[in-house]
RNA sequence: GGCGGCGUAGCCAAGCGGCUAAGGCGACGGUCUGCAAAACCGUUAUUCACCGGUUCAAGUCCGGUCGCCGCCUCCA
């Protein structure tokens, strides 16, 4: 089996090799940090986060940076109106962003850039297109000379005679071409500014993902992903900027994501149909939101409404409600592996079909990151569970089947992220369990040792803290003992 | 005007040339229950916007028509 990725670049589906095996260089736009995210914002950030987690999931090394955004015109326009600082402003809606990604359950990337840690780099690169003429001055302010790359507009299938004469901004006669770009911005007053070669000025924005992406993950991305808007022209200029700095392919797939739309119109900042994820949060799960994007193809249009928000969380409860049930019924029963040879009849099919339904779900990930395909295999797996549930008595056999099921929709959810959270307190199962089996694990090697007198004392602490500790000849296991309480 | 995408049951939605058109929500019927709720089970598209064409075979490929959306300007 292999991993089929969608390219923008190629209109294709094709073969995902990356440039060296094993690894994946990933990189995803991210937010410009002047308001709250939106619930259409909250789209790439969920499915690439996936994406991501499932490249990690099938053995790749993956490095996940995703930029923050923390100069340009919105910003100082909220700070002006505002009448606080721009780094005020900054640092709020960074921080809202690391929490409102947390909460819908995302992790974090393995690189966070900020655009004003950069500028040094920034100017380095500038000078770079200088040097390799593809940059010009202007009265403090630096262009990019489009007409200088062969290559521009391969990215949007975009001709830049075409897009001359359909340009509806208002040409500024000083550019040598209409689609020239700023590198560099000359400092205006009441700007931030930092000192250049060019003059005291602020970084263009196209420059800013050139810049960061490069430093942290090389010349060459295996992956850059974002919005469908960002195409043209964020991503033309990228890999205008980049590719005529370095000589080298900029990213090997690009990939984008299909907008949100609400009432059958695009949700935006700038149309004010927009909601908050973190509104949305507060109304529906986090997993319901995670669901409700995983249920569509990522590169579709996606509708949203309070309805089929609603509609998702009842499909997520259900589940989590098998999972629940499998919980409840095989709890405390010790279970070996399975043997098919011992299967038959009925035990036998419903295996069958549950390798067939687990198989098909990587594949459904595998073919472009089919979300909605595999999502539906959990729910024939669900189906089966179910009708084993329903069953006056269990076999060994059918419980070894129930927990088959179990197994594999943690298995899966290591990167869907759908179920095993905490509802109150919000800590992740995954990371509650790591830390517990760490202190399980110390607790062993020093029973090893015969260090009795520490050992007891972890399983006491555990023990107070909820968590039963059983040793069995074959091993050590725990559960959490539910405290006395009504319901 | 240029470029790109979409139109599958009441709603959401997978499907990318060939087993009986996944799955979810809802609705209806049933199991459970003292009754109800919850949960679970079952049923729910001779048909894939429309018209032609290619093919032994088409939601699936090609051409056209209609409708919707996005990009071409900041935007995930």
């Amino acid at each position: 089996m292999s991993l089929k990725v969608y390219n923008t670049l190629t209109k294709r589906k094709e073969d995902f090799v990356p440039q060296e095996p094993g690894k994946v260089r990933f990189y995803a736009c991210g937010p410009t940090v002047y308001d709250y995210f939106h619930i259409g914002n909250a789209r790439p950030f969920v499915v690439f986060d996936v994406f991501r987690r499932f490249l990690m999931y099938r053995g790749y090394q993956v490095i996940y940076a995703v930029n923050i955004t923390d100069v340009d015109d919105k910003i100082i326009k909220k700070a002006n109106n505002e009448g606080v600082s721009i780094r005020e402003v900054t640092q709020r809606y960074a921080r809202a962003y690391l929490e409102d990604i947390y909460k819908l359950r995302i992790l974090p990337p393995d690189v966070n850039p900020r655009a004003t840690a950069h500028i040094d780099e920034m100017i380095e690169l500038i000078r770079k297109l200088f040097e390799n003429g593809y940059a010009y001055e202007v009265d403090g302010d630096v262009y990019y000379d489009v007409g200088r790359f062969k290559d521009y507009g391969k990215l949007s299938g975009k001709k830049i005679d075409e897009l001359q004469s359909g340009a509806r901004i208002e040409v500024d006669e000083r550019k040598h071409n209409p689609l020239d770009f700023a590198l560099w911005k000359s400092a205006r007053p009441d700007e931030p500014w930092w000192e250049s070669p060019w003059g005291n000025g602020r970084p263009g924005w196209h420059i800013e993902c050139s810049t960061m992406s490069m430093k942290y993950l090389g010349s060459t991305l295996d992956i850059h992903a974002g919005g469908e808007d960002l195409i043209f022209p964020h991503h033309e200029n990228e890999i205008a900027q980049s590719e005529a700095a370095t000589g080298k392919p900029f990213a090997r797939y690009w990939m984008h994501n299909g907008f949100l739309q609400i009432r059958g119109e695009k949700m935006s900042k700038s149309l004010g149909n927009f909601l908050t994820a973190r509104e949305v949060v507060k109304r529906h799960k986090p997993e319901a939101v995670r669901l409700f994007f995983l249920q569509k193809h990522y590169r579709s249009p996606i509708n949203y409404s309070e309805e089929i928000l609603s509609e998702t969380e009842n499909a997520l409860m259900r589940l989590k409600h098998v999972l629940e049930n499998i919980e409840r019924t095989l709890e405390g029963k010790k279970l070996s592996e399975i043997e098919e040879k011992d299967l038959t009849g009925p035990e036998k099919q419903r295996w069958e079909s549950l390798q067939k339904n687990r198989l098909r779900f990587i594949q459904e990930m595998e073919d472009d990151f089919n979300t909605a395909g595999a999502v539906g295999q959990l729910f024939e797996m669900a189906k089966i569970a179910n009708r084993i549930l329903e069953e006056e008595e269990l076999s060994e056999n059918n419980q070894k089947i129930l927990k088959f099921i179990h197994r594999t929709f943690h298995e899966f959810d290591s990167f869907l992220s759908l179920f095993g959270a905490e509802e109150e307190t919000g800590v992740e199962t995954g990371t509650f369990n790591q830390l517990v089996n760490i202190l399980v694990q110390i607790r062993n090697d020093l029973r090893a040792k015969k260090e009795w007198a520490l050992a007891d004392e972890i399983r006491n602490k555990l023990m107070e803290s909820g968590i039963l500790i059983e040793d069995r000849k074959d091993g050590t296991s725990w559960k959490p003992v539910k405290k006395n309480k009504n319901n």
